[in-house]
DNA sequence: GTGGTCTAGACCACG
DNA sequence: GTGGTCTAGACCACG
């Protein structure tokens, strides 16, 4: 269910917060639904349980889920524009940095439309 | 000429080769041209020697510019694919992110064209 | 296991960038192996953690090995050819060299043939 | 006559102390030819006339040429085998590294009978 | 004056 | 504890 790369530059809590906030997005993950508990995600990923907490922590902190005491994380009711702002605004600071460099919109549009993702 | 943010979570050093990459990339510097020397540009900045160092010695290893003991750092016969694919691969990795998350590609591309960009 | 010359005229970080190309050529160190920590490895040596972290820096840049914040430094999977190509165009060009005064190759096969090295 | 790099890693002063040993090993330069002058050397070449002294000190120094104050400078009657073993004993390196690596006397054969220079 | 190396020491992010 | 960034400051090689 998630993809860590332990080897990636990008941390850690990093890579699982988008895991979760792609999972919401695509509909795998619904409101209420309940995460897996912090020790039992370190223990399957086999990584340190701070590093989950802090995850956990940055998404309950950006209201993407909630945790209640003694009973899990949950994901909260989320509209869907929040998380899509959340990639978008990624994408709107590269589409800026392409702009700087002389690129033009249309470059960046065929550069797209070429795009072959492997999903 | 360089732009470099103090606050920012981005490494100076970083900020520093970006830059420069950017410049490259837009023409305003043009092979040989010369860079200011590393303690000029620290005095200018308010950065450390040893800061700006790093920046331009990364540069040199990605042979982006050349660096002459005694005489200077300059920039190297670059082609502007090098620089621009640089700038892109962040490009196409936003691109995949949206993708994941089921965004369209016709959504992106009419992101790109509302975009207003202050250049 | 590491063999650094302080007296020599080249830098520390270029001896242990080579030691420990050398030590993943000898299969010493093999894929996924952990480097010595930045620290202890420059308590052991007695030297500042900031020249073995160029060492370490430079070889991740090269691909030879990866560094987890947090974790580590460890060998990367790399092709032995990589590794042989390092030492090898040194080899090429010390040939060149030969030939360029009037030497045949005869002269050094012969050499090489005589050469008897302390291992 | 002279062949020099600017742009290389190797000091300036070593690329000319080299180039004049060549020079001698191929028998372009012999006993008691005079050298240019360290002027018209620095003129010709665009370099530091600091940097042509330093080969000529560093040459003289090894016996590969002699000054004569007010003179000039010539090529003193030197032994081939001081020349060749300079090259030489850069190859005798590059030879044991090849070998520490686990690579062969045939193979490093191997390697030199495929050589293609360019003289 | 120019870049390159190195030390000492601080502080931060990550785990 | 681990690596990453940065400063201050020294010293060297090259030109």
């Amino acid at each position: 269910m998630f993809n860590i790369d332990l080897q990636s530059r990008i941390p850690i809590y990093e890579q699982l917060r988008k895991n979760i906030i792609e999972l919401v997005a695509k509909g795998v993950l619904k409101e209420n639904d309940q995460l897996p508990s912090i020790r039992s995600l370190a223990k399957e990923l086999n990584i340190n349980p701070n590093t989950i907490a802090k995850s956990y922590q940055i998404l309950e902190h950006d209201g993407i889920i909630y945790s209640n005491m003694g009973r899990g994380s949950f994901i909260a009711g989320v509209k869907n524009d929040i998380i899509n702002d959340y990639i978008l605004s990624d994408f709107d600071n590269c589409v800026c940095e392409a702009l700087k460099i002389g690129l033009s919109k249309e470059d960046l549009i065929r550069r797209i439309e070429k795009n072959e993702v492997n999903l």
